[in-house]
Parts: C-alpha cells; sequence; structure tokens
DNA sequence: CCATGATAGATAGTCCCGCTATCGGAAGTG
DNA sequence: CACTTCCGATAGCGGGACTATCTATCATGG
C-alpha cells in the first residue's frame, strides 16, 4: 500500500507519518521509485504501536523511538530489554535533595533486602523508587512510606504475572513487545484498575458518608 | 516572609513562584501594603507539594490546579475527593474506536463484577481500564488481557493498603492530601517497585542469558 | 500521451506549555 | 536618601508535536 492507505487505515495523518518516519520512529516504505514506496500490514502495525505509546502509555516521542529501537534491535536478550523499557518509564526529575535522595535510596535498598530481591543498588529502578519515597518524606507522609511492603508486596504478585506472561510468548518478536507494552500499557492498566478498587472500597467505608 | 525568602527556603525561583500564583496553584501572601505580601509555611508546604505533583508525579499545571482546587474545597467528602483525584489521572486519549472501546468496557464491567467491586458503569476509571484494554486487544496483546483478574487482585491489595492509610488520618486535610499524593505519587511509586521485582524475577528466569 | 493527482523529501511555520526576562512604580532598609 | 526588594503586568523564549507548503517526481486513465 501507500501512505493514503496507510493513512486512512490508522487514522494518522499522512504529515504525522511523515514526521514519525523522520524521527526514527517508523522505518521507511520499500521504494519503488525516486518518489514512491510502499508499505504494508507491519508498518500499520507499528503506527498502531506508536500511537498506544504515545496517547495511552504517554510517552514523548524521543522516549517511544529509543523503546522501538530497543524493540527493533536484533541482539535484545529479554533481560536486557527490560532493562531499556525500564530506562524509559523512570522519570529524571530531581524532586528531593541529595542528602534525602540519599536516605530515600537506602531505604529503597532496605525493602529490597527484605523482600529477598536481588537488584544491584545501581538500578534506575531504584533511584526512581527511591525519589519517590523521598518525596513523600519531605512531604510529610510518613505512614505511607512505613507501608511499602504492602505496596511492594502487590508489585511482586504483579511481576509474577508480567513475566509469567513474557514466558509464554511463543516467539523473542513476541516476548519483547510484551515486555515493553506490558510495562508501559500495564502501568496506565493498574492505574486504573486501582482506581477501580479504590472506588469500591472508598465506598464501602464511607457509605454513610455525603451523597 | 517575603518571596525571596520563599523561593531560597523552596528553591523554587521568584518568578516562577509568581507564574504558580497567576496560574491559580498558589494562593496569594497576606498583603500588608500596596506591593508586599507576606507567607507562611503553608505557602511553602504548598509549594512543595505543587513541585512533587508536577515533578514525581508528572502532572500538567493546569491538572495540578484541579487537584489543588478540590484539596482546597471545604465541602469535600473522603468519597468525592477520592473522585477528583481520580479524575485528574484519567488520561483523556481516544487510541481505538467506538466499537473497540464498548467492548473493552464490557470486559472491564465484567472484571469489575468478577471481583464483586460495586462501581457504578460510568467512573471514569471504567472509562480509563477500558480505553487501556481496548489498545492491548487491537494490539494482538490478548493473552495480557486474559489475566486481567491477576492486576486486578494486586490492584485491590493496593487499594486496600491506600484505604486503610486514609482512614488512619488523624484530620480531614491530612486525609484530603494523603487521597491526592496517594493516588498520584503512589503510581509512580507502584511504577518503580514493579519495576524492581521485574528486575529480580527476570535475572532468575534469564540468569542464563547475555549478561 | 499528456493532464491530473498522489508521493517523497525538505523546509518552514504553528500552537501550546512551562517557565523566564524585563519594566514601572512603590515599599522596606541602612 | 541611596539601594535593594517587591508587586503586577506584559512580553519573550525554548522545546515538543505536529502541520503546511513547495518542488520534483511518478502513476494512471481518458
Amino acid at each position: 500500500m501507500r501512505v493514503g492507505e496507510l493513512s486512512s487505515l490508522s487514522g494518522v495523518p499522512t504529515p504525522t507519518i511523515k514526521y514519525y518516519m523522520r524521527e526514527g520512529l517508523l522505518p521507511p516504505g520499500e521504494r519503488t521509485s525516486r518518489n514512491q514506496a510502499h508499505y504494508d500490514d507491519r508498518h500499520l502495525r507499528r503506527l498502531r504501536l506508536i500511537r498506544a505509546l504515545l496517547d495511552v502509555g504517554g510517552l514523548s516521542v524521543a522516549v517511544a523511538r529509543d523503546v522501538i529501537a530497543a524493540l527493533d534491535s536484533p541482539d535484545t536478550g529479554t533481560h536486557k530489554l527490560l532493562g531499556a523499557a525500564q530506562q524509559t518509564v523512570i522519570r529524571t526529575a530531581a524532586y528531593c535533595d541529595d542528602e534525602a535522595r540519599e536516605d530515600a535510596t537506602a531505604e529503597v535498598l532496605d525493602l529490597v533486602h527484605r523482600q529477598g530481591w536481588k537488584v544491584s543498588a545501581d538500578s534506575p529502578a531504584v533511584a526512581a523508587a527511591a525519589e519517590v519515597v523521598g518525596a513523600l518524606r519531605q512531604l510529610g507522609l510518613h505512614d505511607f512510606v512505613d507501608r511499602l511492603d504492602d505496596y511492594a508486596h502487590a508489585a511482586d504478585a504483579i511481576a509474577a504475572t508480567d513475566l509469567d506472561l513474557v514466558r509464554r510468548r511463543p516467539d523473542v518478536d513476541g516476548m519483547a513487545e510484551a515486555v515493553v507494552l506490558g510495562n508501559i500499557l500495564g502501568d496506565a492498566l493498574l492505574a486504573g484498575l486501582r482506581r477501580l478498587a479504590q472506588v469500591h472500597r472508598s465506598a464501602e467505608l464511607f457509605s454513610s458518608g455525603p451523597e
């Protein structure tokens, strides 16, 4: 197919498709002449992936490019790919000062130890979690931090399902996609499910309240 | 204190503080004359909240304003506040077409029923979850959707901790903050913890792999 | 076989967002 | 009284995600 058809099938405007190709999100089509190229359903699928990452996952174009590059890279062991997927989601915000961050990092490492997780201390995931813990502390929500283990336990259950799904994938390509999408869309999914569960439990708790 | 001190204590530049006041994120100080105002530690605390919402929570200024408005609103029952906090996190992206969204909504409502959750069908949380489910389906990750119940179970455990923390809050103001921050920072926290758990489990599974 | 319309590639422009810079006039401070 | 700080307002800036336009090409159908 040509660009016009790709556009109408995907719902993405032609100039935007060109933009994605310029930015390296979408591979170029198979050239048939100087100003003509063919696209196939891989392009269509890729476009859908891009829109999912941007719209549902809330990723920036630059981050989406990195994710896709990791997906395309042939030497991608699952463990390494997981690392790449992680990099993408980690916020690089520097909220709290160095001292608070150090304390928070120690706290997270303690938690990791309590959970029996084997994770290197310089993993970006540690830094990300520490950032949030530091923020919670600075805002005085210490009781929140006191329940870290509860949250960690739930996270462990989630990761178990994640990895199980990945393991069951028939092919490596599918595995890669499952890892990335499971993380990025999974975050959005979990946020939604958490809200749902909250609504239910909150209604039960405060059913005597207003409204 | 005056603006300069507020700025140095919070680490937020003076012009940015003024910008936040213009945008309604930060209440004005107590005016002492035509061009002088006093700020207190409530302003400092609020500034820290704002930075946490923006930097750690990844909210936009406009959404942060809505969150803060809900916090300030005096008539805020906890249940209602929870609803307000939810609105803020829901992505309004329209990824999939109407038909797919309808199917996905039905699927989510089924899940809600299986979990025994009592949630009205037009809750924004339902729409948010349905959006993700629709995206997963359109991308062909059906096995992911098959494990929805596992994720829902974990979400339920998380919500239980959330609500328990809220219930234990001594004052209403603290409750409101706990709800909002627990949701917004909690999402970031869970994402981090999930990555941590994944790293651990993935290392166990694929320890024979490269690196 | 040529007019018409779509296409590739390149460049420039647009809009929004989150600040940031500047300015005029007034107030505190040594 | 000089000097700094502050308020309020307006304007500007830099980045991100498109979007519009232009030219040279090519496919196609009457």
